[in-house]
DNA sequence: AGTATTATCCTCGTCCATCGAGCATACTCG
DNA sequence: CGAGTATGCTCGATGGACGAGGATAATACT
């Protein structure tokens, strides 16, 4: 009588129906047939399944492009009023938002300028964006997703030294009735991304790595960010590969972050710390081409980069590394340096074969994408899709009390 | 009439029974009615799964010890004719092997000096071990897991220098009808033993150490090993840490491995290398309490290795370093220089709660428990259930065709 | 145009892991 | 020895998943 609500139960519920959706969202435009085949599934499974997804508006099929005999099938697409996400990417001079469906592919980006880089005054035109996309989306928006360039422990930003921030509590972003809110390193997400769809897709094992100010990474082992203890890690800049005698701001000494960027390149031309690294950094490069001194500057940062990439690529033996941000215009920019340094770097065992290394795919899409998917990693989970079905049927039980809805369902 | 014999039902036939078993490892000796809690199972439930594994040879209930009042409860251990696997570690003087029932706790540990240390040699022995065990324990014995100090690519032994083997193939220590086999790293495979029953038991992440000669090691995330492509991962020892003019044997230059050895301290002694680095440590460590010189490198060897720790504790955020074979008594041969040049190493916001660091706590079982444990974990799976029964009806129909039975089957 | 071929989809009866409720059981405590 | 308490077992119900077989919708061939 009282029906199988035990929360063992609903776990098992959505079992395939999460693996067919899994299908989709790795696949965008996936064949119902072809998902089928691939999860093992029985045509009374698959049939099963999929009036499931699409009655509880997760999925619509729509018929797919006929080719060669047989009966034509379907392609599985989100369903247009079925869950979004949304995604957030803070940046130095600008945010950006979007909304991503089920497939994870991002829809209405929207960047905007800070009018003003404090804290407090970019979280207030955040906070209304979200606002405006709870009003339209209502309980289809299923969780935020924020990505950030700064520490992040425990879903708390401890601090953006870009920014300038210091500790910062997110969660006043959020509107009420609020969905789940995830916060995350810009570097680590957009990690995830070329793991999962950029230029490690395929690959089990991706170490990712921007060099923005300083470097940041992380390692994607399937998909899944391997970042310590409470999100912590992948602060590979603080790998003391560089000079022990310099002081890094982090408070360490001989950190890699010190070799490998603008503030590198000022300190080998023998100028003073750039007050935009970033910009610093692609002037200089701009310049190696033809002025000797960039040229030389640019070459010892390519080699201490080169260098510890190769470090890295032996302790982690990743199948790919992908350079996101900085990391590929340096590499470029004295390419023969950087080769040489890594193959130098590696172990003997591993030079018959190096580690590529891949320019990141999605360009500065990146975190937005990873955040994205981030987001996605909270609806498309049993408990995630569990909560959607009984979102819906809340509402339309509450849209019966209000008057009109027949209750025959 | 075909009954439910699909992979995808097979799958999802020993989920719940699979969680029990988990519970039973991480804790044997649980109590039936403890575990059912922990697992949120109504006794209903508790009752059949129990029932199954008793009735498939995989658990024993005992009458539990009463304390209290109230109807009295079982104990759940592994079965007397439950799967076992074998444990086997290579080391440099001997070899050990231990045989695992499901809890993980080590059985019938012998240790053989190896009559020669050629790999053929020292391979035959293990062969004819692995042949009595299969014997003894016929399909009962479901995995074979081998650790070795060596780097270990796609389940092959790639090279082992301090046994000073180049690639040896492993399969061959197989006897017929073989088992699964899976090579590992000593020091990947310490640290999962440590990260999941030793010090760093009920850590999330775990990064372990071990200085032998060099130093491997290996991060440990919920219990699976982030070992990289192929399982080549680990190799910590040669991130460049050091010093860039020396030379490391693997063909990198500035290894950490150079820095944090017997062999470092001969360097810092002006002693020739030694042929035996780690002898040659301990004696080191020894006389560091009363010679200067002794105690004056043992400093610069700590000095070494806590930085290189705190640049990773910087990169991966563990909850907890485990330290394994040398690195403890490097440690307290040198407490404050080790502790300040750990401090030192991380970054600022690290240092108000620095990550810990632990002894390990297997102390020489560790490779030999985490051999069993990832053997263990092939067992323990809903395929290696589903073939543990298949196994056991196979033999009891063979039983059955060997004499009377019609072929009907 | 009509038929064969191919591939997919749907319906139906079955299976069984899991569930909750209720009863049975086995111990301690007073 | 009964009250109290905790656990185990039996039972009927549920629903996701399954396979078989028939229905369906396209192309390919004659």
């Amino acid at each position: 009588m009282t029906g199988p609500t035990s929360a063992g139960r609903r776990e098992t519920r959505w079992h395939l129906a999460l693996d067919l959706l899994e299908e989709v969202r790795r696949q965008p435009g996936l064949t119902r047939a072809e998902a089928a085949r691939r999860l093992g599934l029985g045509s009374g499974s698959a049939t099963e399944i999929a009036a499931r997804l699409r009655s509880h508006d997760l999925l619509v099929e729509t018929p797919a492009p006929i080719s060669g005999r047989g009966r034509p099938t379907t392609t599985l697409r989100p369903h247009p009023r079925g869950p979004v996400v949304a995604a957030i990417d803070i940046r130095y001079e600008d945010w950006r938002c979007a909304v991503a469906q089920l497939d994870g592919t991002l829809d209405h980006v929207a960047t905007e300028r800070h009018a003003s880089r404090e804290a407090d005054a970019v979280l207030l035109q955040i906070a209304a964006t979200l606002r405006d996309l709870r009003r339209r989306y209502g309980h289809r928006l299923r969780a935020v997703s924020v990505a950030v360039a700064g520490t992040v422990r425990r879903g708390r930003l401890e601090q953006a030294a870009a920014m300038g921030w210091g500790p910062v509590d997110f969660t006043r972003i959020l509107p009420d009735a609020a969905p789940p809110l995830l916060v995350g390193n810009d570097a680590t997400l957009a990690g995830v991304a070329e793991a999962r769809t950029g230029a490690g897709r395929g690959a089990q094992t991706v170490l990712h790595l921007t060099v923005e100010v300083g470097i940041g990474g992380v390692l994607v082992v399937d998909g899944v960010p391997i970042s310590g203890s409470g999100g912590a890690g992948g602060e590979y800049g603080h790998l003391p590969l560089g000079d022990r005698s310099l002081r890094c701001p982090c408070g360490a000494h001989g950190c890699w972050d010190l070799e490998v960027d603008g503030r590198a390149l000022a300190r080998h031309l023998g100028a003073p710390p750039p007050a935009d690294p970033r910009r610093f950094a692609r002037a200089v490069l701009a310049d190696a081409a033809r002025d000797d001194h960039a040229r030389a500057a640019t070459r010892r940062v390519a080699a201490a980069l080169a260098a510890g990439i190769a470090g890295l690529v032996n302790a982690h033996a990743p199948d790919v590394v992908t350079l996101g941000g900085l990391a590929g215009p340096i590499r470029a920019a004295a390419e023969p340096e950087f080769e040489d340094a890594y193959l130098r770097g590696l172990m003997a065992f591993r030079r018959l074969e190096p580690t590529p290394l891949h320019t990141a795919a999605l360009g500065e899409d990146g975190a937005l994408t990873g955040a994205a998917a981030s987001a996605l990693d909270l609806v498309l989970c049993e408990a995630g899709l569990a909560a959607w079905a009984a979102d819906a049927a809340d509402a339309a039980r509450s849209g019966q009390a209000e008057g009109y809805r027949p209750r025959t369902r």
